[in-house]
DNA sequence: TGCAAATTTATGTACATACATTTAATGTTG
DNA sequence: CAACATTAAATGTATGTACATAAATTTGCA
């Protein structure tokens, strides 16, 4: 369906603002449905995130600084995400003996199993872009990347300079 | 730059799964830009949205029905926004007489002046679109649209069933 | 009319985000 | 070694999201 459809707008300045409008609207879209799947295993998206950082770490414990540098949203709160993973008895945590400012947190055997039970139930494939072929899929990233392309000074511009 | 670099993960399984975390990660990448560029002027961005849809209706008032149904993220909490842009006196909350359960919400002439000190700000164009060239503007929300087709049943799938 | 159902908004709770501040441990330097 | 800076994590506060529930009003129908 097409976002003009979805959100009830008819007209849009341009297929610039459309296109920042469209990216909000789909991924919120996206993120909903996976939320929603992943609350039937009692996880947030942010705490399956976590989870499967630690599995890539495992069986070497990771430590709040390396969960934060491999988080999508480097923003968010770690401790409390760890916090929540804990209280489920996912996760443990245990002071670093080498340096006790750390601390070493590492998934337990209830978190790599509950890992596999979501991989295992196919939730994961089902995001939408199965409706993508694997060009279109490539086009997607290719304009994602060049959408955050860095404007230290004058990079090509396409939209005109008044306005 | 490639969000492969971006997030430090060298490979992923396939287009499909990048172009999840891509969608995810460039989102969030945008909406944290606009978020600190909004934070200059007080408002947040859902702030800024109902602020826009209450100057849609403008002279007339909208209610918490109408601002849901014409927000993008249709399950956040509308009064609570409200309450705060109440607080900032950008709008006014009135029972609506004619339907004593609803609520008029109308924005101020303070309201009106704001959003167009924004606008006027140029703000809003630094958004990473001004990267790509009006046809790539296009093959965006043509995909985007495409990765929210609802499957009802077997819609076209591009992505092997076994995996 | 009278009472149940529906509608509209507000409120409560759990979690997350964004960012500032605090606490504790470690490094550094005079 | 003592004072100060730096680092790592936790905590505090304001906001937003997701969802359940409550409160008030209106509607509809027996």
């Amino acid at each position: 369906m097409r976002i003009e459809d979805e959100i009830k707008q008819p007209t849009f300045r341009d297929e610039y603002q459309k296109a920042i409008i469209n990216l909000v609207y789909t991924t919120g879209w996206l993120q909903l449905r996976q939320a929603t799947a992943f609350k039937t295993f009692g996880l947030t998206l942010p705490q399956f995130n976590i989870l499967r950082i630690l599995r890539g770490q495992h069986p070497l414990p990771a430590t709040v600084a390396l969960l934060i540098d491999r988080m999508l949203d480097k923003t968010s709160n770690a401790s409390r995400i760890v916090d929540r993973l804990e209280e489920k008895k996912l996760v443990t945590r245990t002071v670093c003996p080498a340096n006790r400012r750390a601390v070493d947190i590492r998934i337990t055997p209830a978190g790599l199993e509950l890992l596999k039970t979501i991989e295992d139930s196919g939730l994961m494939e089902k995001n939408g872009t199965q409706f993508l072929t694997p060009d279109e899929a490539r086009q997607l990233n290719a304009l994602l990347d060049k959408i955050r392309t860095e404007d230290g000074d004058g990079a090509t511009l396409h939209q005109p300079s008044c306005e």
